[in-house]
DNA sequence: GACCTGCTGCGGTATG
């Protein structure tokens, strides 16, 4: 039978209705899969290619008789403005089968959620957050709530994989399945990923990753047009002007998402395209997006570009690198590389997605580190390779959040209970069982946890409810502290909390330049008013990790001779200047160039964030003093080391123990989340460790590789 | 050398 056969009468009804030409290639295959197997299903394939449908047709054909009567069905998105989108989509089929769809997040309001409360039923859309707010505050709705929950939905459930945010969600879906009364099945949306170990199975899965079915649909190669030019400058954060005037003559004609790795490049760039288009006396089509600026001006950006009837640019940040529905792009263009080849492959997902449409991406660079990173990146998304999932390793964070929120959810329970519900719950089975008991001493005596006396039972102590109680409680996340800039009583945005905020200073928030006017410390917001010039506000991030790929691929390209016929001049002439070294020296890939210099010795590592960190460690421990990382995997010894082989050689021949690198790390080093604030130092420094160090690979990599001294 | 994500329930007042 075709899959189109196995569908019910109303849902192939709706898609005769709805006047879809044929079955998606990923739809043939899930359909069949979710009607007549029980394995559980990760469904991979590029955007816009009909996942969600390829969920949604089966299951409502499945529950179109019960759907009415009870939950059925819980999809779980990470933004709320997927759902928005998703919501409209899946209500669409909904209508045809009368399965009430529901969302809830924190926009929704109190009158939707409280009639939902009452008579659940049919198809539930949900944040992780909201997710856990409904363990804390309608516990005494959930065993009929959850009863009947036979599918989980997860969408875009890559982005969940290696983050406490997933160990979260891995954690609650365990809760909501100890509800309900017949095994539910999961199915996870995903981009296409890169898995070799069976990762999202397993996470999926953990008891029989082996009963999870991973369908990959390639969807045939779009041909890409890919060019990368280079503007050298070595001015700290100011782009040549020639940089911008390049844009706008690929702009004038043409839709695009203009990509910067900051905020407040963003801010500074579409400024300047429109003064450049304003001064050729053509409209000011330049658009700013990106988390700080608020919503309801995103919201009508959004709008615009989906309607616009001539060519409207953006420029954006990793905002719209996420699912939300723009309409299809004309060119992406990219300021600096991007950090991983996800982020590539995504943004350059964006273009081309009408039908007989190519993509088209056009790369800036401006200094010779970001040309190599661009080109490595590059290099490892034309041979289809992407970051790996990962696993968030040791989420005693999100056990310390998850503690408190089973208390809650309990009313007080007995120890064993507890235990019994964390040591089953598959994401915290990493921890030991005696960690756990220490980390449930260490909440009694902190008074997060309350022994009832003579009870026996646990409740969420004072400490435990302060932060119970607050409204950050349901995310694990940690944001930037800022301050909330107004002009009149309109919200424009938020800037980060830095000296630069005082009054009188001048900057530009969502595309607009605004002088400070007031400063209101204590309820951490700023008065605007127009301005005619300023400078782009200053964000505080930190960096995150450099996949070691990337880096061995950088190594790769600095010893290769190959010309890349995405290069113009420029960047050909660069790449060409920083490759003379290596081709002088005969450097082959798998050695690594240290360069001794008067004042400081340089290793070259390129061996990703983890293995550099780990080594500038070792070093400290070894004697060496001065010693840092850049994020691309350099490190830097302040002085002559004359006996830096040496040095090496011996680090790979001790033995080594988490505890002496700890004792010479910073503490602006230590890896901290959310709630590790709340955990014991132990277990803050195992949380730091895992994340952090990699001692195995890195004497495994100073093992494989073949070190050059280059002493001037 | 960084980007992004999320958020209760109640009681008040204004609006259609």
């Amino acid at each position: 039978m075709s899959a189109f056969e196995l569908l019910s009468p109303k849902i192939k009804k709706a898609i005769w209705d709805l006047k879809w030409p044929a079955l998606r290639p990923i739809q043939e295959v899930a359909i069949p899969l979710i009607l007549e197997t029980t394995d559980h299903l990760v469904l991979s394939a590029a955007t816009a290619s009909g996942k969600t449908e390829a969920a949604f047709l089966p299951i409502l054909s499945a529950i179109e008789q019960s759907g009415q009567d009870y939950l059925r069905v819980l999809y779980i998105a990470p933004l709320k403005a997927l759902i928005n989108d998703q919501f409209e989509r899946i209500e669409r089929l909904c209508e045809y089968v009368d399965v009430p769809v529901h969302k809830w997040h924190g926009d929704v309001s109190g009158n939707d959620k409280k009639k939902f409360i009452n008579t659940p039923a049919g198809i539930l859309q949900i944040t992780p957050e909201s997710l856990e707010s409904l363990f804390i505050n309608r516990s005494t709705f959930l065993q009929s709530l959850w009863k009947q929950v036979s599918y989980i939905v997860i969408d875009e459930i890559h982005v969940f994989l290696a983050t406490e945010r997933g160990a979260q969600l891995r954690s609650l879906l365990f809760r909501v399945q100890e509800y309900v009364a017949n095994p539910t099945r999961i199915i996870g949306l995903s981009a296409t990923v890169n898995d070799p170990d069976g990762y999202i199975a397993n996470w999926l899965s953990p008891e029989g990753p082996d009963q999870v079915k991973v369908i990959q649909s390639d969807d045939g190669d779009k041909e890409i047009f890919y060019a990368l030019h280079h503007y050298p400058n070595e001015e700290q954060g100011k782009l040549p002007l020639e940089l911008y005037r390049d844009i706008r003559d690929l702009t004038k004609e043409y839709s695009s998402m203009i990509f910067a790795n900051d905020r407040g490049l963003v801010e500074e760039t579409a400024v300047l395209l429109n003064r450049l288009a304003e001064h050729e006396g053509a409209p000011r089509d330049y658009l700013a997006h990106h988390s700080s600026i608020d919503k309801s001006e995103r919201e009508y950006v959004e709008e615009i570009l989906k309607t616009a009837n001539r060519p409207k640019s953006v420029v954006c940040t990793a905002t719209l690198e996420l699912g939300i529905d723009i309409g299809s792009m004309d060119m992406v263009i990219q300021i600096d590389s991007t950090f991983s080849v996800a982020s590539l492959k995504q943004r350059i997902g964006r273009t081309g997605r009408r039908d007989g449409m190519s993509q088209i991406l056009q790369i800036y660079t401006t200094k010779a580190s970001h040309l190599l990173h661009a080109v490595a990146v590059t290099e490892l998304f034309l041979e289809k390779w992407v970051e790996p999932p990962q696993a968030y390793a040791k989420p005693y964070d999100v056990l310390f959040h998850q503690i408190l929120s089973i208390c809650c959810e309990r009313n007080g329970l007995y120890l064993d209970d507890l235990m019994d519900s964390i040591l089953r719950n598959p994401v915290f089975q990493v921890i030991p069982r005696g960690h756990i008991v220490d980390l449930v001493d260490h909440m009694i005596k902190k008074e997060y946890l309350e022994l009832v006396p003579g009870a026996q039972e646990f409740i969420v102590g004072l400490e435990g409810e302060r932060i119970l109680r607050s409204r950050e409680f349901y995310s694990v996340f940690s944001v930037q502290e800022e301050y909330e800039v107004f002009h009149l009583n309109r919200r424009i945005g938020a800037v980060d909390k830095t000296p630069a905020v005082e009054v009188g200073n001048n900057l530009i928030l969502a595309g607009k330049l605004w002088s400070i006017e007031s400063v209101d410390s204590n309820k951490d917001k700023i008065y605007v008013v127009p301005a005619v010039d300023a400078k782009r506000p200053v964000f505080l991030g930190s960096g995150g990790a450099i996949h070691r790929m990337i880096s061995e691929k950088m190594q790769e390209v600095l010893c290769s001779n190959h010309l890349y016929s995405y290069l113009n001049d420029a960047a050909a002439q660069e790449l060409k200047g920083i490759r003379e070294v290596y081709a002088r020296l005969g450097v082959m890939a798998n050695q690594r160039v240290i360069i001794i210099g008067k004042n400081e010795t340089l290793i070259e590592l390129f061996a990703g964030t983890v293995i550099s960190n780990t080594l500038m460690w070792m070093l400290r421990v070894m004697g060496v003093e001065q010693v840092t990382t850049n994020g691309l995997g350099h490190i830097k010894i302040v002085g002559r080391q004359d006996g830096i082989l040496k040095l090496l050689e011996s680090i790979t021949k001790r033995e080594w123990n988490s505890q002496e690198l700890l004792s010479v790390t910073f503490p602006q080093e230590i890896y901290r989340t959310k709630f590790s604030f709340y955990l014991n130092e132990e277990q803050q420094k195992e949380l730091h460790v895992s994340a952090m160090v990699d001692v195995e690979r890195t004497v495994e990599f100073l093992s494989d590789k073949q070190f050059i001294v280059f002493t001037c």
